[in-house]
DNA sequence: TTGGAAACTGACTTATGAGTAGGGTATTGG
DNA sequence: CCAATACCCTACTCATAAGTCAGTTTCCAA
């Protein structure tokens, strides 16, 4: 793969800074780009114009446009998934955790990566390499929450009729939120994050039945 | 606009209901079509195909493709709102009128027009007309859930913190819900609507705070 | 039966955007 | 200092898909 840095940690030139950092640059855009536009809408000629660069230098990078989003895929995957892991490994009882990954997730979403939902759900046009790539990502995501919930309920702190269900609902309630939070509005991130947090552990809280 | 039927029903001729027909395939191809691909992936080329048609015909329906895909995105609001406002104008309580609601919304999207959400959520790539159209769409869309909600907090039936945070995460959960739930599976459309809409609920019935 | 409108068509034009060719210039390890 | 290599460019090719044109066929009403 092209997008690689060379993994060799004794001999980081400063050319290959500079690669990384280029790379980094296209990426951030291209991806910004598909998230506004979707793949088949979003031509290089207009990423490279983003970057002052001209289409031809992409091809220096990456090989073709697919490459080049599956790159980004991988770039916002890590993004999202990287703190949720954190999250999912610690200590604290289930229903904090189930908490603080959702609180996690719609900060990301809103404040670090606001690309990130809409290219998790987004997956129309995209090349069919592309999408499996996407649900591969999209699985990994799911199976932190759901080994958080599973415990939950073993541990009797969750209560949840249907936890497939209540865990999907979850998810799009979660990735929906950028295409109607705007951070102008009356909320911040942060607070935004906690108010989602607490309503949406109601899902998986049945009353006193 | 071209996708009229001629509007005097004393004169509905047989070509007419004709013409109605060929729209109406038309119409129900093109949105499968663009649900699966986004606009910008979808080809009228294909589209006729399908339809044992040349492309060149679809132009003496509609002038454009733009024009073709607002139509779709007509018919698509249409059905989805019809069944929501028969529900809003009842004179049930308002928590059975949102739980009916909810429902009712369930078995649109994936029993009778499984094409809605996909469309409704995956404005990406879309012209700016369609786009804007959609929005009027999804406003009153909207405007019928809020109506509700705003009756049963005000009957005290309902409780919940932020009321438009709880609705937008609604939306998100409801519109998500074909993206990963195929007929196939464990769970009829109608006892799906019905876990559903006992999970959503719990976003608009704060516990006994 | 027939004239005219509606429905339909294959063969174009044109614009756009992915990918390539071939050749410059800057950087850097030796 | 000097190749080698990385980087970047202009100017193409080529495929695709929207939209047009100049008709032919089908249908229906008078």
């Amino acid at each position: 793969m092209t997008s690689q840095v060379p993994a060799a940690a004794d001999t980081v030139s400063r050319a290959d800074r500079r690669r990384a950092k280029r790379i980094e640059d296209i990426l951030r855009i291209a991806t910004s780009l598909l998230a506004e536009r979707g793949y088949a809408a979003t031509n290089l000629d207009e990423v490279a114009e983003v970057l002052d660069l001209s289409k031809a230098s992409l091809y220096h990078y990456f090989p073709s446009k697919e490459h080049l989003i599956l790159a980004c895929l991988d770039r916002i995957g890590d993004a999202t998934n990287r703190q949720l892991a954190a999250v999912a490994a610690s200590a604290a009882p289930p229903r904090d955790r189930l908490h603080a990954a959702i609180r996690g997730q719609v900060l990301v979403l809103t404040r670090d990566e606001p690309a990130g939902a809409a290219i998790f759900i987004h997956d129309l046009g995209l090349p069919e390499a592309a999408r499996s790539r996407l649900r591969e990502l999209v699985e990994r995501h799911d199976q932190l929450f759901r080994s958080i919930i599973e415990e939950g309920i073993r541990a009797g702190e969750l209560r949840v009729p249907d936890p497939a269900v209540a865990r999907m609902l979850m998810h799009g309630a979660i990735n929906f939120i950028p295409s109607w939070y705007h951070r102008s509005a009356r909320m911040s991130p942060e607070r935004l994050a906690d108010v989602v947090a607490d309503e949406l552990l109601r899902l998986f809280e049945a009353g006193p039945a």
